[in-house]
DNA sequence: AATAAGTTTCAATTATTTTTGAAAGTTTAA
DNA sequence: TTAAACTTTCAAAAATAATTGAAACTTATT
């Protein structure tokens, strides 16, 4: 396989892999491309190599500085905007845990809690129902905790981790 | 909050829950539903619970079954069939992390592998795609075999690991 | 302060995914 | 073996999500 046969493999399937994670399909794509360019690209580029418009390189970039994964970055002499993608992979995990966390997650706590806390009568039903949420907002919590713990980790928690799960 | 509106709730917010990870909002929904019912649960009853039709119903339990996280019951003497959610929710997370990493993580690394070990001639972009690819191969590897090492924990893994990484 | 270079926004369009519903298929019981 | 009870399938319709493109906006240069 040569080179860009290769390049457009993996963007196309790192843009697959997104979609089947409810990240959109361009966003991933672009991540993609940002992640294996050894230099900074430029909107015009990415444009060109993914074939997509402006307007949907602009939206989907901003989105990838809001999960704090790609960064803008500014050539001397140059008007134009480049980008670059975070290419530490632990630093990436992180980044993604903790937005995660962030917008999905301790929203979702909340409601947990909220619903964990109706008054449960007598019936076997509404007791079912409280013991299940009540269980499931201590699952959610723990795992969400975990994720925080990796970012005290900081420096290849990952590998770390599996060295403690070994033991 | 009363019973009915706290179920309804939390129905509604698994389901958008399930959106964000690319997981269709009614199996999500289902999946709930069954979760904090405390008997089995004809197709009749989630149809009319959920409000969608009766081919919905029938693709998404079908589906749910394919990740084996809902199970049919037969009820004595009743022809119709029941069905019943996974409730144990280590067991839910390791039946989760195994299909995921069967239907999409084991791909992803088969393609990672591919276009990792291209030959990299000598300019600085080739060796670039190829460093980069192959440390995320390794990252993505080393994930992948930490869900597995869950299942083996088996019994409360997710406590268990985070005293670990307390230490 | 006018112009040029570049970026963002968003209503309209297009593509994708989900849902419906009715026909076809299955299974059980008489 | 027929009919009733129930489930599955899938083409068409509906709902949702992504994309375009051109106008509006911003910033730098002359």
């Amino acid at each position: 396989m040569e080179f860009k046969e290769a390049k457009n493999k993996f963007v196309q399937t790192w843009g697959a892999l997104g979609s089947q994670w409810g990240i959109n399909k361009t966003m991933a794509q672009i991540h993609a491309l940002l992640m294996v360019s050894n230099e900074p690209v430029s909107m015009e580029d990415i444009m060109e190599e993914l074939q997509i418009s402006r307007g949907n390189a602009s939206m989907n970039l901003r989105g990838l500085m809001d999960w704090g994964i790609v960064y803008k970055e500014y050539k001397a002499g140059e008007r134009k905007e480049f980008f670059t993608a975070e290419k530490d992979l632990d630093e990436l995990a992180v980044k993604i845990s903790r937005e995660r966390s962030k917008r999905e997650i301790k929203p979702t706590l909340k409601i947990l809690k909220e619903v964990s806390t109706i008054e449960a009568k007598d019936s076997a039903e509404e007791k079912h129902f409280v013991d299940q949420t009540t269980k499931l907002y201590d699952f959610v919590l723990k795992a969400d905790n975990m994720l925080d713990k990796m970012t005290e980790f900081n420096e290849n928690w990952l590998g770390k981790l599996i060295i403690k799960m070994m033991k």
